[in-house]
Formats: structure tokens, C-alpha cells, sequence
DNA sequence: AGGAATATACCCAGTATTGGGTATGTTTTT
DNA sequence: AAAAACATACCCAATACTGGGTATATTCCT
């Protein structure tokens, strides 16, 4: 018997789930969650198996929450379940320490698999995941790094409207240094002007 | 019996719908869709009685369809079905045409009382929205349309990121004409600036 | 028909941001 | 330890945007 905890804020389809699940002899539920606080609750009072647990969740986000449950419980599988198939996401989750990635328009019976085989010691993709990076291990690694720490920071808050002056003001530093960052990001990344500079913070900004 | 087509871009919420219905006497699912497009097309040949659609979807999205359907077919009854309870998704939705208002993280039992009231001729309102505004008939209308069309063309740009020449080149007209709007908004939204101005674009920008 | 709101377009002074520099000390990598 | 990358901070000229104006023609509402 495969023991499953399932965390997602969408309580439809963790309805839809359950009534997949139900009629399967090998698998059973033994707790919910409707965000990443209660997962966490739920896993150290029943320690399932296996956690299926949503991305972009209120609270603690599913990224942080496998962190945590990995650090606790290394041997409980956990599997991400997210609408979006960016591998941005898909790398920090399996960072992370996840075994699986399953898409929200795939067809259910993809859980069941996914469930199945991260129970038994394997991984589960979803197959319009493109897991090709995974095999850089030694030889291919390029571009990693592009932005630096601070880059990132900046380019987070140019991608909630902040001006100079503000960025400046939250992160202690003169305006003219994050000016100097905005500059470099826009020739590291070949952008042309602020606004596709603020275009591409928009895209990087996780919405999973 | 009553025959029902979903329209939803996540296969497993729709399987989840499915496991639920195929148990229940009274209404039949006879048809299923990925996309707005497939949905008009379903609409088409099978004539349900009742629409359940997502509003977030691609090629055509749950508000147009919903246009597109009661116009054709008046008598349809449309359920919409989002992940978000923003009052202007709301409106629109109803000002389309729906009859219904679904949350993503309701139960998914909502989904039943839902197709039943409306196939009765009856609406039927998620619990947590607020449905005050309808009343609104000619005593409470205040505020309703605060911003002009170009303003609100404008802001969408604004919040792609787009400089004001950019947005004068798309549009037809000059610079100052962009910039005089971009103030006016500032100055009926009560904001301080473009930054300010960016983030309520975001806001806005309907994610549902 | 007359008033209100809208869309258009311009002026001006001031601030913010860009796109080039340079410089210096720290951290990271080789 | 030397080289490379990073974070810091400044200069300058050019462009973008703000926050005030004014003005005119059109469309919407009554």
C-alpha cells in the first residue's frame, strides 16, 4: 500500500484526485492540504510515502516545502504537480529534491503512474518535459550563471515597477549602482531599453 | 437528463470532472474541450444544454466564447469556471452572458449544484463572491467605467513594458498624446507615478 | 441642441533612465 | 598569486517620463 499526501489549493481538482484514487486497491490518501503550511503539518503527523504537492501554493511555496520535507523525511518522494512547464521551474523543483513533474493538462491517470513509480525508487516526468539538462553534468555546462546574485535581485524588483530610486532605497546601496546593474543586465542579456528589460523580469518572474 | 460540455486547458481537472459526473443519473457529459476554438466547435454539433468553461483559455478565451455562444444559442446555460474571484472577471463573465460562477478551489461537489440551478433557469454564484455590484440597476452606479478606452488600451501596453513612443508608434498617434493619457490615469487612479502606474497595470492585467 | 466626457496634440520645467565611460576594492576561479 | 568576475559608485550627454498647463474636434448623454 502506497501512502500519498496531496497539496494543491485548487480543492476541484484535489476532489478530482480523490475520486480517481479511490478505487485503487494499492494507493490510498492519507492527507491534504490546501497550502504549504499544512502540508508540512500533515507530513510530520502521518509521514507518507509519497507527496504530491502543487507549485505555486499560498504560504510556503511547493519549491520551499519539498526543501523542508527533504531535509526532515530524505526518504518521503515528492512530486511536483504545476500548471506550467518552464524549466526555470522544473530545475529548482528537482534542485529541490523532487523524483517527478506532472503538468495540470495532462490526463489524471498520469498520477497514478507518476504515484507508482516514485514509490518504487524511479522518476516520472511529464512527457513534454524537456529534462535534457539534467545530463550536464560535467561536460555541458555553459551559461549557468548568467546574471549575478545581485543582478537578479534588481531584476526582480524592475519587474514590480520599481524605479531606481526605490531599488536603491530597499537595498541600501546609491542609485547610481543600481543603474550600473540595470546597464549590465541590459548588455548581458542583448536587451535594448528598459522596457524589454522590464518585458523579460516579466518573464522570468515565476508564475508556477 | 441534462447533456453538458466542459471547456477547461487542464485535462486532469477535466478527467477529475468527468469521474465525478459519470456517477450521477441526471446529467451527461457529451462533450469535452482543450480550447475556446473546440469549444464553439463542441457547442456546434452537440448543442448542450449547459456550458461549463474556464475563462483562461487558448486561442479564444471563456468571455469571448461566451459572447460567441449566447449568440448564436440563447438558451444555452454557461457556467464559468476560474481559478480567481476578481470582481472585473466577474462582471465580465456575467456581462457575457454566463449564469453561473465557479471557483477553482471550491469543492468539487459545486460543480453538481451548479449545473442542476442552472439548468432550472436559476444562476449560481460561488459563495465567496461578491455578486453585490448587480444590483447596481440605476440607483448605486457610481464608478463604473473609470477608465476612457484608449486609457485602458494604453495601460495594457503600459503594462507589456512598452515605452510611450512605442505605444504612439502602435497606436497611430503622437508621443504627448500617450503621455497626456498616462497622466490622466495616474491622476484618476490616485497613483504617483510610473512605477505606480506599471504595478496597477499588473494588477489588472486579467490572470484569470 | 447643449453640456460632459473623450481623444487628440502641444508647451514647459523638472526628474528618471539610458548608454557610454572610469575607478576601486572584494570575491571567485583558475 | 594572478586573472576574471562582481559590487560598488561616480561622470556626461541624450532620451523618456512626470506634472502642470492649454486647445480643438468628436462622441456620448440627456
Amino acid at each position: 500500500m502506497i501512502t500519498v499526501a496531496v497539496a494543491e489549493d485548487h480543492q476541484s481538482l484535489v476532489d478530482g484526485i480523490n475520486l480517481l484514487l479511490k478505487y485503487e486497491e494499492d494507493i490510498s490518501i492519507i492527507g491534504m492540504a490546501n497550502d504549504g503550511e499544512e502540508l508540512l503539518d500533515v507530513v510530520r503527523r502521518k509521514k507518507p510515502q509519497v507527496v504530491l504537492t502543487d507549485i505555486k501554493m499560498p504560504k510556503i511555496d511547493g519549491i520551499a516545502a519539498t526543501k523542508l520535507i527533504k531535509k526532515e523525511f530524505p526518504e518521503i518522494k515528492i512530486i511536483a504537480f504545476s500548471m506550467f512547464d518552464q524549466e526555470e521551474a522544473v530545475r529548482q523543483m528537482i534542485g529541490a529534491g523532487a523524483s517527478g513533474y506532472l503538468l495540470k493538462n495532462s490526463p489524471l491517470e498520469d498520477v497514478l503512474k507518476a504515484i507508482r513509480e516514485v514509490a518504487n525508487g524511479n522518476t516520472f516526468y511529464d512527457s513534454s518535459i524537456d529534462v535534457s539538462f539534467l545530463k550536464e553534468d560535467t561536460n555541458t555546462a555553459p551559461k549557468k550563471t548568467l546574471l549575478s546574485k545581485s543582478e537578479r535581485e534588481i531584476l526582480t524588483l524592475v519587474g514590480e515597477g520599481k524605479a531606481s530610486s526605490e531599488i536603491a532605497a530597499v537595498r541600501f546601496t546609491s542609485v547610481s549602482t543600481v543603474e550600473k546593474h540595470r546597464k549590465n543586465m541590459i548588455r548581458k542579456l542583448g536587451l535594448s531599453g528598459k522596457g524589454e528589460l522590464l518585458r523579460y523580469a516579466l518573464e522570468k518572474k515565476y508564475d508556477f
